[in-house]
Order: structure tokens, then sequence, then C-alpha cells
RNA sequence: GGUUGUGUAGCUCAAUUGGAUAGAGCAUCUGACUACGAAUCAGAAGGUUUAAGGUUCGACUCCUUACACGACCA
């Protein structure tokens, strides 16, 4: 089995055909780029340009008056984009000028060197340049470097971003659950990346709404009851010693085990395979009780409680661990009867129609989709039934302007289908509807699946990347000083930091695979790394503060930077940046790599230049607030991927 | 059958959204702890970006076709 929220709709109608024809998808499908969408292009001014923002725009202004000056000519607005300078050139910002040569009817090197003397003689942030082929790269002169910095520290490095043309109230609905089993590795995925997005959402300024869409009914939450009622003896997590998730999951799996045998010994009489499945003793069942569930059996409704409150129980241990939280819990058991109002609204309005059994269904072909089952002939709902119920109950609750959902991508197809089903409805927030779409974590064995036990247990994971943070700590670390308890807290930040982190450097969009000797690791490209950078630099900042070194020195005698501070300076100016551009893309995996270069930006300076070694006043107090800084940096970028940071290990 | 996603070093992932000599980590090899923390740093080696065309000053990135793997539509 794949994610929660999976699709439990397995046959609707039993007959199937492909479609004759299928009209193209309408041109204007999903954009790339998560911004823009959610406000209708509107775009509201940042309340704050970062330092380099500045200097980027004030280079720009001087680049047009240069051009002005030399050729008589303006750059054009697209021609006129500055990049980082790659690490291989001297400079820090550069001009590609291979786009002005037909304008400006000149080689791309003329250009260059035209501009880059203009700059050199008249702009005074513009201390050298070097042009190479169609590249004109601008050195920006020391002092500037500092001045930014200087800038830079004004602002705290939690202070938001801007939501610059994002969404401002963000509904974020992740984790989804089903209630028939514990959590497993698809699930750590989903949880981590929902936890991230909304932080960097909330990082931009925007509000954000964490919500769980429990899907607590249906027919596979039938079958863990009724494996329970079965063989279970009642037995409850206390008697049994073991969580009540997986006691709940540990039925659902003996369910399957019962009703396959049933269904091998039907197939070896005679019947057929598809037959056989439907007709299996367990499974009619199974559905019976579903049918009374729905009609409210007394029995079955307080076997239902029970056993979900187990899991629950389960679960919320679990979120606890992993440090995810949410603001409203929804269940699919509170917002199906919601959907088939929903559904009722689309009769009113002609905007569905029904089949000879009575089925409800929504004709999507000129979307470039099928038509859609939305209600079973017999009254029950399907899948999406309660989906629209669920998306009017949020825009009740929260009016968003944007409204994620973290799903994997093997529901892109319902999740199109819901949108343009409530567009069909004319629901205003239709529109704000985002689906997030990550994919699946593989195993070196191949894909996760229940049936065949290859279920990478999230509990059973945790507990293992702890231990290895434990033993790694134990074999080197410097935690002299630190309680049992506080131990017990660092292995835990560590585990679960090269956890969070193993799965949310990899881009959202990408199916991944999981190494578990790789998600152990402490080395490296990992989340301890990054947390190691944090511990020497709260190790620097402890130093400075017994030598009582002051960060706040006078630093105007400082003329010239080393190459490792410069770059320092330059990876901290591009936060505001990344974060925005995490935002936009809702990808948390843009703020892991900023913190990684972060790190290994500072370790590169910490092993070139001395800190307390240093004679000059300013210098070293200087290094001890950029070091500062940095850890104030990291600290607050992995906040944003749900991490925390030491201050020894 | 259709729709859709992915394909980059031996392995796991990047590449500022069309820019320079495609970068990191792991694994392999070499060097650096009597210096502020070696969970670190410096270096070597490793590439026909699945293939073939096309678009242009310039393509991992865009277009076409093919191939491989996955997901979905029943």
């Amino acid at each position: 089995m794949g994610e929660s929220r999976q699709s439990t709709a397995i046959s609707q109608n039993g007959i199937f055909r492909w479609p004759r024809h299928r009209p193209p998808v309408a041109a204007e499908s999903v954009p790339a780029i998560f911004w823009r969408r959610a406000r209708g292009g509107e775009v509201t001014a940042p309340p704050y340009l970062c330092p380099v923002q500045q200097l980027e725009s004030s280079l720009k202004t001087a680049l047009q008056t240069a051009a002005q000056a030399v050729f008589g000519l303006e750059i054009p607005a697209a021609s006129l984009t500055l990049q980082p300078t790659r690490k291989e050139f001297a400079g820090s910002f550069t001009l590609v000028t291979f786009p002005l040569t037909k304008a400006f009817g000149k080689g791309p090197e003329q250009i260059g060197q035209a501009l880059g003397e203009w700059l050199k003689a008249h702009e005074p942030r513009v201390s050298g340049y070097n042009v190479v082929k169609g590249f004109l790269n601008l050195e920006i002169a020391d002092a500037e470097w500092l001045a930014v910095f200087n800038q830079l520290r004004a602002q705290p490095a939690t202070a938001p971003m801007g939501t610059d043309g994002g969404p401002q109230n963000v509904v974020v609905e992740y984790s989804s659950p089903n209630t028939n089993k514990p959590l497993h590795l698809g699930h750590l995925r989903n949880n981590f990346l929902g936890y991230s997005v909304a932080e960097i959402l909330k990082a931009t300024g925007a509000t954000v709404s964490k919500v769980n869409l429990v899907n607590d009914r249906g027919i596979h939450i039938c079958k863990s009851m009724l494996g329970y009622q079965r063989f279970g003896h009642n037995e409850t997590p206390a008697s049994a010693g073991i969580k009540g998730d997986h006691l709940v999951g540990k039925y659902y799996v003996l369910f399957e085990k019962h009703y396959r045998e049933e269904v091998k010994q039907l197939e070896a009489e005679g019947v057929a395979a598809d037959i056989a499945k439907r007709q299996a003793p367990l499974m009619l069942d199974a559905q019976q009780m579903l049918q009374q569930w729905e009609a409210g059996d007394e029995e079955v409704v307080a076997l239902w409680r029970q056993m979900n409150g187990w899991v629950y129980e389960g679960h919320n241990a679990t979120y606890k661990a992993i440090g995810v939280d949410f603001d409203k819990f929804y269940y699919e058991s509170g917002t199906y009867l919601l959907g088939k109002e929903r559904v009722e609204e689309g009769m009113n309005k002609g905007v569905f129609f029904n089949k000879e059994n009575g089925s409800v269904w929504v004709d999507l072909q000129a979307e470039g989709l099928d038509e859609k089952l939305l209600l079973r002939g017999d009254g029950t709902s399907v899948y999406i039934t309660q989906d629209l119920g669920t998306a009017e109950l949020k825009y009740q609750d929260f009016g968003y302007d944007s409204s994620i959902y973290v799903i994997a991508d093997e529901q892109n197809y319902h999740m199109q289908v819901l949108q343009a089903t409530l567009k069909k409805l004319g629901k205003p927030y239709a529109d704000a509807i985002h689906h997030l779409s990550y994919g699946m974590v593989d195993l070196p064995t191949g894909k996760m699946k229940t049936r065949e036990g290859t279920v990478v247990d999230a509990d059973e994971l945790v507990r293992d990347v702890v231990a290895a943070a434990k033993a790694a700590t134990l074999e080197k670390g410097k935690t002299e000083g630190l309680s049992d308890a506080e131990l017990e807290e660092l292995y835990h930040m560590l585990g679960l930091g090269a956890l969070k982190y193993y799965l949310l450097k990899v881009d959202p969009k990408k199916r991944m695979l999981f190494n578990p000797e790789e998600s152990v690791s402490l080395e490296g490209h990992t989340g301890p790394f990054i947390q190691y950078s944090h511990a020497r630099i709260a190790a620097i900042r402890r130093k400075a503060a017994e030598l009582g070194i002051d960060e706040t020195a006078d630093w105007s005698s400082i003329t010239s930077l080393e190459g490792t501070e410069r770059e320092l300076v330059q990876e901290l100016a591009r936060y505001a940046s990344v974060v925005a551009e995490a935002a936009r893309n809702l990808s948390p995996a843009v703020i892991a790599q900023y913190a990684y270069d972060l790190a290994k930006a500072y370790n590169r300076f910490y092993a070139e230049v001395s800190i307390f070694q240093e004679t000059d006043v300013a210098k070293r107090s200087l290094r001890v607030a950029l070091s500062a800084r940095v850890g104030e940096q990291i600290k607050q970028s992995l906040k944003l991927l749900g991490m925390q940071v030491p201050e020894r290990m």
C-alpha cells in the first residue's frame, strides 16, 4: 500500500472501457509556480528589501545609466538580470551581455568592457570588473559587503520576509492517515513536508493553519474492526503492551491474511478470481459492517469508537515524537454527509447527472478528464464525496486564499477531478486549491507493500535513527555537563534531524530512494553536519563571552575581507531570496540546500581564519559577529525544516 | 490504449528556472588535530546529462520522435 488518503474506490461499476475520444488538456493547466495563482497575479510590495536586493537594484540602475552614457540606449528589462558570479571568477554579480549585442550593435565583450569601465569610474560600490566572453563580472568593494552585513544584523533572522504576491491566508492539509494502521515511512515524508511548508509560508508572513483530515471510515476501517472481532479476544493496547495503532494494524493484517486464504479456497473450488474476491465471506461481512456503521448500529459504532481511540492515541504519540502538530483535525466521518449535500447541490444546479442505477456522476470530459462517479447507486459515498464536503468546511472555517493538499503524486488525477468538480459547482475557492504533489518513497528492495511486509514503520525508524545518534555521540560527542535528560533530548534531536533532513533535501516532486544506512548517517550532506556547525558556533560564542569580546565593535578600520569572510556575508545575505524561492515552489529542499551551503561556508571560514588568535580587535570582533549571525540563520533555516539545533553535541 | 511524471559521476541527490569549465555527499585514494570542536577542512579521481534530431549567440533546462522505469484512468 502507498500513502494514506489512498483512494479506496477500487471498482466502481466493474466494467471498464477506454474512452473513445479525449480532448486535449486545456492549455492553461497547472502553473509551475505556486505563487501568483493564489492571488490572481496581484503583487503587493514586499515590506522590506533585504540588503543584497537593495544592492542589486542600485547596480541595475547604475547599469542603465551606464548604457545611456556609453551607448545612448536602454537595456531591456528582460536582459537586465544580475546573477551571482560563479566561484571560479572574480566578482559578485554578473551581467550576461549576449542578449544586448543586437540592440547595441556591438560584440558581447565590447559591451561588457564599456559598461564595466564606466561603472568602475562612476559607481563607488563597484571596485572592479572583468569580462569573460559575454559575461560582465562586477566586483563589489569590501566596504560595501561590510555595510550589507551591518544592515543584515539590524534585522533578526526570524523576521518575516514578506509575502510578495503570495497567499496570505493558507491552509495546509497534511498527514491525513487512515485509522487502521500505524504511520510508516511514506507518512513521514508527508508529515515533514507539510509541517515544513507551513513553516516556510509563515516565514513569509502569511497566516498558516495546519489541518489533518483523518480517514476514519470506510471499508478498510471495517476490515481491521472485523479482524479484531474475529481474532482479537478482547485484547487492548494495555493488555497486549503495544501501542494502539500497532494493535489495530495487527488486526488489519490478520484480516487480509484470512481474507486471502478464503479467496484462494474459492478459487480452488473453481470460482473466477474477481468474483472470489468479491464473494469471500470476510469481504461480505466487512461490507455488511460498513452498512451497519452508516446505519448507526450501536455495537458497531461502539467498537469503531474504541478502536479509533486506540489509533489516535498511537498516532498522537508518533506526531509528538516526530515534532509535528495541527491546528485542527477533520474527520471523514464528520464531513462525508456534508459532501453528499454538495452532490445534491450539483444535481440541483444541473452540473451533475444520474445514471440508470441512481448513481451520481460529473462529466469532466471538456476539462480533459473522464466522467467521474460522485455517489454510488445505493447512496453510499465514495472517496471524493467527502473531499467535496471537507473543502467546503475548511473554507467556512478559514476563508483561505490558498488551500494546500500535501498528497502523494499517485493522486494527481484525483486532485484534478476534485478541483474541476468544485469549479463546476461554482465554488469561489476552487481556484485556491493547490495540490502539493510529492513522489513516493522507494526502498532499495522496491516499493513498500503492506502485504509483503516491506513497510518501514515510522516508530521503529525513529527508534533506529535516535539509537544511531546516541552511539555516535557516545563515541565522539563533547557533552560534558549535560544531564541524562538533556542527553536523551540531544540524541532525539540529532536522530530526528538526520531523518528529517534526509527526507526533505530531495525535491518534493521527485520520487526518492530510502537507503536505511544513509538515513542514519551523520556525516557529509546531512542534518547533523549542519547541527554540528551550530554547536561549533555555540562554543565560539561561549568563549567569546568569557573573553568579553564585543560583537558590536567599530569595524570601520577594516578595509578588506578574507575570501571566506566575503563568501560568508554573501551566503548570509541571500537568505531572504532563498525563503522566497522555497515559498514560491513549496519546496523545503531549497531551504535544506541553503542551510547546507551556509554551514559548509562557515566550516571553510572556520578552518582558514583564526578568531581568537587574531590580534586586530576589529577583525576579531567581526569574526565573532559573523559566527553569531551564521548560527542564528542556521537555527532559523533548520526551524523551517522542523529541526532543532544543539548548543553542544 | 490514453494521461502524466521521471531519466545527470559506481550510488544518493544539486544545478540561481535558457548562461561560463554540469556541482555536492557517500564509496575509493592522498594530506591536515601540542592551534577557537577532525560529526571538520584541503586535494585527487570519477560525466557523450538515456538516444537521435530541432530551436539560438548559448540547451541538463524549451520543441519533436524513440527508449527505459513509475503513477494514474477500469
